[in-house]
DNA sequence: TCCAATACCTACTAGCGAGTAAGACTACTG
DNA sequence: CAGTAGTCTTACTCGCTAGTAGGTATTGGA
């Protein structure tokens, strides 16, 4: 009746734009991912961002320079935390193990980028397929590398390049799907959900369905 | 320079409906899988069917009505020869090679379909989620009861329901992600990158790396 | 206290694309 | 040669959204 502002007050408050551009990601991961990026309009996540549109545009440029901006930050996120779970200095199980887990975690724990990267971004032909192929195509190297190692370590050199590179497509896939999976059954703790997936990579329904299973060396006894 | 109609002639030839419905299904699956739900448009799809919107409209109804459609086909398709490939009396592994062949057979005679199916429609958040998450979640689903089947057979019932489902479902998303590694690389034949992921998914990495592989039991000798 | 830079806004334009109104062509039926 | 049912078209309306023009607060320095 004589006040006011319980939501979106006429101006904003003065922020540097650094700030302000953090913002504006957040809500444009936030409003992308729950949307997608058709979908998605600038007037709604400037007013997620509580700002106006011009800021945008003025801090962001255009839509797709904005969404490519997402895509680049939540998948250096992504990266860093896998490369920072990883331990490279273990035997091939134990640094797939790491790096299965570090994953999950992540995704369990923004769940807004994760949606951002694996489903909006694979689906637009526009560049960001590209930005996100890359990524993808990284983390699919990565793991190959690590078959590639695992093999000739074993004095079996027969995995060709090419081989696992696709099982590497494969893997990662698996992975992918099974955080989607995930987040209709968020009740699973991540260590859970990596753990089966360990299993099913590393030892195969072959041993699985016979008892067989993987589990990490422990770590002090 | 005095005949014309190489492409797009004033009037289209009249046809009954049926076949006009089976043509635009086919023009909106092409359209859908290159560009995406949103990208695409109404008059694109009629230019590519040959024939003028309102028909659309008559014919399939809304942009998502039609949508819906391309979606339940292709889908019900795939099933089809899915279904069809595989040998329900076999054992377990068996079964599980005929499908995954039967499976790579069909996305690499129908990209488009395989695309609409498994990019597109994931991503939209419309009513198509349901409808591909409801034939996905079949295709999970069989694969979960097979691998309990397997399980009990072998006297090991600790894979619980939600075990099982989730294996199913990280198969199943390799599967997908395979297939689209394969649209890359497409020199391959669809039975070695098949072959590939039955040997991932049955005998693990951890067999692979020590060059154990699985193979098909010999039909004849 | 003035000034300039930077943050921020309201209020538009422009164009694309879903969906439709109203009618024209074709073919079969009597 | 009607008449009628079904096929097919041109030529719109209308809403929505990317992007912008032009102007107003706020701050910090000279």
């Amino acid at each position: 009746m004589h006040a006011e502002p319980p939501v979106r007050a006429g101006r904003a408050k003065r922020l540097p734009r650094a700030v302000r551009e953090r913002q504006i990601l957040d809500a444009a991961v936030d409003v992308f991912s729950r949307l997608g990026f058709h979908a998605a309009s600038m007037d709604e996540i400037s007013e997620v961002a509580g700002i106006s549109k011009p800021m945008l545009y003025a801090y962001l440029g255009s839509k797709e320079e904005l969404f490519a901006t997402c895509i680049r930050r939540e998948s250096s996120r992504m990266m860093e935390a896998i490369a920072a779970g990883v331990e490279p200095d273990q035997p091939p199980d134990v640094q797939l193990w790491s790096g299965l887990r570090a994953f999950f975690g992540f995704v369990g724990e923004n769940r807004a980028s994760w949606l951002v990267l694996h489903r909006q971004a694979s689906s637009q032909g526009g560049p960001f397929a590209a930005e996100l192929a890359d990524m993808r195509g990284r983390a699919i190297s990565l793991v190959a590398a690590l078959l590639v190692h695992s093999a000739t370590t074993q004095d079996v050199p027969r995995a060709s390049e090419r081989e696992a590179e696709s099982l590497a497509a494969a893997l990662v896939g698996a992975g992918e799907s099974l955080a989607d999976w995930w987040l209709d059954h968020p009740e699973e703790p991540a260590g859970v959900v990596a753990a089966r997936l360990m299993n099913l990579v590393w030892m195969g329904f072959g041993d699985l369905v016979e008892g067989n299973v993987w589990h990490p060396p422990s770590r002090r006894s």
